[in-house]
DNA sequence: GCCATGCATTGATTTAGATCAACCCCCCTT
DNA sequence: AAGGGGGGTTGATCTAAATCAATGCATGGC
């Protein structure tokens, strides 16, 4: 399906493509196509050629591997507005993860050729691809050492304070992925993380109404993670 | 202490300034200086302002994080030729890692700025960054996968097929740290490690002298990492 | 020579978190 | 209303790896 003036405007306010020129950004959009993926459907596997990057427009994409025995590991959740797989489009190889729609997804899928001809001519859209991707080094540095310094109650604290929006107003976070999925993006099991939300109920730290979470004491969950 | 030009020699067959002009090369070095670090000496902590980007010449290089509680994470051994912190210059801000020598180190020290201004004239250079950073980022995701989808002895493993030269020639590999710093850089204790590494030698999988480990079925290996 | 220090190995014990299992609750279908 | 499935919680048990502890074994200083 073509893209049209609204999901445009989307894209264009992603970071990605937001400094390009009009006639650079029509380049870009020009071959790239809408793709609506059902809950739980395939857009590409690990392993599969590289050929386009993506931005989601409504809906949430999970990447994941999937271990010799089976067991999945969730990398990330992309939400709306978020661009990804624009990392591995220079090695020109294989996705190095699965992605999974979710929910129902709308996205935008861009051919990795067009952006790169426009990068070839754009030093200036290279620095800013150049500092995304080293965010998204100082990102995966620090989750490693989540995953190898702090506790399974630090890594879900750690994962509700990032959930935070940024204003100091009532400090609640809303789930909106099912919570094994999140165990998952945190390297627990459900049942792991259904016993630490338990806990800090029990401690007063959090409230927890159906999927909405309240942080009564911020400052102390800081503390802890 | 000034740049030599044996050891311009060796920056320049390291990938990242391998492709450079003549009179590029010597604009990003003629600023660059050589550092000799002492065993365990600091070159910069996390959280520093991100200034330089450099070169191990000789020696290696530790780049390790530390959790709240003292204890320590391994995040990447640097060895002669290979560059490190180039990912971190386009954010400009400041490290995410603690950087010491493990033994007596040269390394030559250049200045993000000089280098930068360089990338913005030249395409195909950012280019050839582009791909090595996403490089990285592969390499993370699967660092990440690793610690969480495999076992201790799986770790092992794979990371002693990492070390592998390229060759099918004696697979054979030499230990040139110490175990506890391996033990760090696979999340896991020396003890854990000793074990490993007894069982696989009790299994006959490998011969251990000294510091060098013979792999006697590297394909039972792989089939196990 | 002797002692101190740091690394590695091995054994005993503990523990965080995984696994196994039962159950509930909500929503959907028929 | 009955049945059924998925997600979530809770409890009991198990296990991989951490921790604690003792010993060996080099190396370096004096």
């Amino acid at each position: 399906m073509e893209i049209s003036i609204l999901d445009k405007e989307q894209l264009k306010t992603g970071y990605l493509l937001a400094a390009l020129g009009e006639s650079e950004f029509d380049a870009v959009v020009a071959h790239g196509t809408i793709r609506v993926l059902a809950p739980g459907e395939r857009l590409f596997d690990q392993g599969d050629p590289c050929t386009h990057f993506f931005c989601v427009l409504s809906g949430i994409v999970k990447l994941c591997r999937v271990a010799p025995s089976g067991e999945e590991k969730v990398m990330d959740l992309v939400r709306k507005g978020h661009y990804f797989a624009e990392a591995v489009m220079f090695m020109g190889g294989r996705y190095p993860v699965h992605a999974r729609a979710l929910e129902v997804t709308r996205l935008a899928a861009l051919e990795n050729q067009h952006f790169l001809g426009l990068l070839r001519g754009n030093g200036d859209l290279c620095l800013r691809m150049l500092s995304s991707m080293s965010q998204r080094v100082h990102g995966l540095i620090n989750e490693i050492d989540h995953l190898t310094l702090h506790s399974s109650a630090q890594r879900v604290i750690g994962y509700l304070l990032e959930q935070l929006p940024q204003g100091d107003a009532p400090a609640s976070v809303r789930l909106i992925v099912p919570k094994h999925i999140i165990a998952s993006r945190l390297g627990i099991q459900p049942e792991t993380l259904s016993r630490v939300l338990a806990k800090l109920r029990a401690e007063h730290l959090i409230d927890v109404h159906d999927d909405t979470i309240l942080l009564n004491d911020v400052e102390a969950m800081r503390r802890l993670s």
